[in-house]
DNA sequence: TGACCTGTGTTGACGGTGTCAACAACAATG
DNA sequence: CATTGTTGTTGACACCGTCAACACAGGTCA
């Protein structure tokens, strides 16, 4: 039933944006193209968005959303043991970014602050925080600490996002607390 | 004494594309923009490099070539300690992802193996050997702990260009070498 | 019912971009 | 000098992002 009105074309311009990033690259998706196989004329983009940037940057947004969904069910799940949560964490971060290559590709190539992407280092800076009330994470600026954690991990996932993981992340995980320690 | 051959229109290329990259980032660089800055025909770059990608390859590769002098450099003068030498290859890195943003953009964003890329992780890695040697650093895989360092590294590098580094890099420096402890 | 507005999608046009082809100027070599 | 190979130039093309002007639909209100 193809109406002249698409009914949803912002979801569909970001879920199929994902998709031509996934096949070629943030450099390789281009409007005209995502217009089209969307089923859509080439402007009809731009009433949803103000230009390819802004796009780009609702993709990031979603994606960093979705990220932070993901950190918080990992950390939710994983019971009441610190240690577990922060682990948790970790590897959710580094499954997401393996996972989603799409998305994370765009998230830290666009780079902008959003919503979502406070949020997303909120979740660990509270996890930080708990640790620190347990005595399980030395004093400091939480905010600090929090940096360090998600810089380990980030270049875990960033650097390696084809070798073998898990030996390599357990390791990496277990330096990352050892920061951490009173 | 503007002759009709460049001289070496090749690394003018590649000097002058880093300036735009600089000044716009490497979304922004323009292989049009780009001839006519240093002053030649649109064209003339298709003598030396088959397309833009390769363009970008060879000013990837240069800056890992330098990259990896920075590196080796900062050992090399910082003695015969180990915890010395590793330390002053971390701020090297850091420093010249801070001073060389360009450089560092296009390095990690066109992401390319060349055999400056090799060496630079080279350099981390006999290091890494040296200090297995003194018994300073854990047994395992050199190759493996090196990735850790560079990992964490990196993270640092690429998440915290903008704000204060000092004391923050110094903490993550004691991470990293937390997890190289035997 | 019909007139009108508003939100959405379309087509036309323009300047800019990467790159293929054909040509032109120079340098080196016989 | 004639030739040949290297380097730079101009022309042409398809494609890209985006401005303008227009077309279709759904709702509102007379």
């Amino acid at each position: 039933m193809a109406t002249y009105h698409h009914g949803n074309l912002r979801a569909a311009l970001i879920e199929a944006g994902l998709k031509i990033i996934e096949e070629k690259g943030v450099r390789a998706l281009t409007l005209r193209e995502l217009a089209a196989r969307v089923g859509v004329s080439r402007m009809a983009p731009y009433r949803h968005f103000p230009d390819k940037e802004a796009l780009l940057g609702a993709i990031c947004e979603a994606g960093f959303s979705e990220f932070a969904d993901s950190l918080e069910s990992a950390r939710n799940s994983a019971g009441p043991d610190f240690a577990a949560r922060l682990s948790a964490m970790a590897v959710a971060y580094v499954r997401f970014a393996a996972g989603h290559r799409a998305h994370y590709e765009v998230m830290f190539a666009v780079r902008r602050e959003s919503e979502a992407t406070a949020r997303s280092f909120e979740i660990l800076r509270e996890t930080i925080e708990e640790g620190q009330r347990n005595g399980e994470v030395r004093e400091g600026d939480p905010t600090d600490l929090a940096r360090v954690v998600w810089t380990v991990v980030h270049g875990i996932s960033t650097l390696h996002l084809d070798r073998e993981f898990p030996a390599f992340t357990l390791f990496a995980s277990g330096v990352m607390r050892a920061g951490l320690l009173p």
